[in-house]
DNA sequence: TGGAAAGATAGACACATGTCGAAGCAGTGC
DNA sequence: GCACTGCTTCGACATGTGTCTATCTTTCCA
């Protein structure tokens, strides 16, 4: 029944943390007012999974192109497959990619929700520094 | 001589890694194309410093006043004082924010530059999504 | 039906990390 | 000088994480 792609409702990681939903336009700009603990904890698992080198880029890769084959994916790293395929599901259960398999091979494609509500964090929000 | 306060050079981590400087202009957003094994190594220390919800707090607070002492953050937090000490330092030794003493007290501030850094990486180059 | 290939999962293991209490260091003020 | 306060460092400990090999599942095709 395919328990390895998409096994991931919406959101996750942080959905599955209590707080509703992460990726809804949640949170004002880092430098526009702190973040409470329910926040925080729901977004530092998006960070975490960006924490770690291999998956950083893993991300960068499926984020510059429509989709990208796991074949395509493994033969860039000095990593074992199975390590890439832990990696590919961390990001996926944190909500930060999809997957889709399509004969015997398994897509993989940004959620640029996700991506998205990082990179508002980051938004100066006066503009003061 | 002071060995707690700004202990860092100018960008430590990512720079004892051999990676020029990360927080020059260094890396264009993840949707434009991959990162590099070196770029991503160099960044992933960033995100790794947020992926932990005291530190993401610890840098939102940090970075939505000018500056802010150590006394104020110690008690929004359910952790001992020497644990948030040592989130500081994680913090600091990455280069997210940086430190002054003045008399007792120590106080914090953002480095912009860094949340500069990230942000970047979260823009749609074009616009595709 | 059976073999081959692509990926995922399971289990194990070394190492990193978050936390604490105790101790140390740097200023302040008596 | 001496006690006090703010903060950091040290050492210890439980837990988490990244990696591997071995195995399993899914799909395709002869």
């Amino acid at each position: 029944m395919s328990k390895q792609c998409s096994p991931v409702p919406a959101s996750s990681s942080a959905a599955s943390k209590g707080y509703p939903s992460p990726l809804a336009e949640c949170c004002p700009p880092l430098m526009a007012r702190p973040l409470d603990a329910d926040r925080a904890a729901a977004i530092a698992p998006f960070f975490k999974a960006l924490g770690d080198p291999v998956r950083l880029r893993l991300v960068s890769m499926i984020a510059s192109s429509a989709e990208i084959c796991v074949c395509d994916l493994t033969g860039e790293f000095d990593v074992s497959g199975p390590t890439i395929s832990h990696h590919l599901r961390v990001l996926r259960e944190v909500g930060l990619v999809e997957c889709q398999r399509r004969g015997t091979w398994v897509y993989y494609r940004i959620r640029s929700d996700a991506l998205r509500l990082l990179g508002g964090l980051f938004r100066t929000p006066v503009s003061r520094d």
